[in-house]
DNA sequence: AACGAGAGCAACCGCACGAAT
DNA sequence: AATTCGTGCGGTTGCTCTCGT
């Protein structure tokens, strides 16, 4: 037996809200609340909207303190650095902008910001000759090293990459690559994903120390001491970006992983997904 | 002024998930 | 364990507005 509709649609007012319905609406919400119910909540108002129209409704644009329009520069670079981190998850990253739904988010994105960061990234292209070099290079060592050809499709489809060596010390990388047409290199974001981990994983993270070979790095060790988180405080946001002691500091580590997959166990979690737009994105264990 | 194209955005659709039964 | 149902979410649609010709 399929699902039973939510509403009868045929009996139901579809399409922009009237300024009364929105008044009942947001009256009787902030007078009686949802009452846990939003499939009952129309006919007790008696509008003659769908549940979840109402649920959308009020979430989107009549629940106090919504902002619209006019995202600031730092709202911009949120979204920019969590879309890269962790894909399109709207209502994860709308719980880091106070005031903006996921809704809004997502439009934002998909009218304005998709477009200036693929602008961002073909300037790029153009102005990062030797960077690019440089990247095409990193990404080929890299590679190579876990025995995948530079033109596979994308870097591991999955991320971060958990690498461990015989002494357990596990090193997570949050090395994600785009699709080549566009980017060809693998990045370390700098990203607050250490709270995001904590808040979805429901595990502590604790205890930041210095990284070894990444000055100015952090890594958290997980409660169940199995995993590292690593945040890349002070580096600049794409490889592109980076000067040439941080490069080199970068060459280091990939030295590194060189050292640890040597003897060891490698594993990285499931899981990719692909943007409308061709972006391949890989996304951090646990949010498969 | 009229028209078409593109951008912006509100709203809908359908699926996944979890709680309840 | 299986089924039902409400909720939340991301993707998509389609309407309205703006701008260029």
């Amino acid at each position: 037996m399929g699902r039973a509709p939510c509403c009868d649609k045929a009996n139901v007012k579809r399409g922009p809200w009237s300024p009364e319905e929105d008044a009942k609406l947001k009256s009787y919400i902030e007078e009686h609340g949802t009452g846990g119910n939003w499939i009952a909540l129309p006919h007790r108002i008696g509008l003659k909207r769908c549940g979840k129209s109402c649920r959308l409704r009020w979430l989107n644009y009549l629940r106090p303190n919504i902002k619209h329009g006019c995202f600031s520069e730092e709202e911009d670079h949120i979204i920019f650095t969590l879309y890269l981190n962790i894909g399109s998850r709207w209502s994860l990253i709308a719980s880091h902008l106070p005031g903006r739904t996921d809704n809004d988010i997502k439009n934002y994105w998909n009218t304005r910001l998709k477009k200036k960061l693929m602008g961002m990234q073909r300037k790029d292209q153009q102005l990062s000759k030797r960077g690019s070099l440089i990247k095409q290079e990193m990404k080929k060592e890299v590679l190579e090293n876990l025995g995948m050809n530079l033109y596979q499709s994308y870097w591991p489809t999955e991320s971060p990459l958990i690498l461990t060596n015989p002494n357990d010390h596990t090193l997570e990388l949050n090395i994600k690559t785009q699709d080549p047409i566009f980017n060809q290199y693998p990045f370390v974001t700098n990203s607050s994903q250490s709270e995001l981990l904590d808040q979805n994983s429901k595990t502590h993270v604790t205890t930041p120390t210095y990284h070894p070979q990444l000055p100015n790095t952090q890594c958290f060790a997980s409660e169940d001491g199995i995993n590292l988180f690593q945040e890349f405080y002070n580096y600049p946001f794409d490889v592109s970006e980076f000067n040439i002691t941080q490069l080199e500091q970068f060459d280091g580590l990939v030295g590194g992983l060189d050292d640890l997959i040597n003897g060891s166990n490698c594993t990285s979690s499931s899981a990719e997904s692909t943007t409308s737009w061709g972006e391949s994105l890989a996304y951090p264990r646990r949010y498969q």
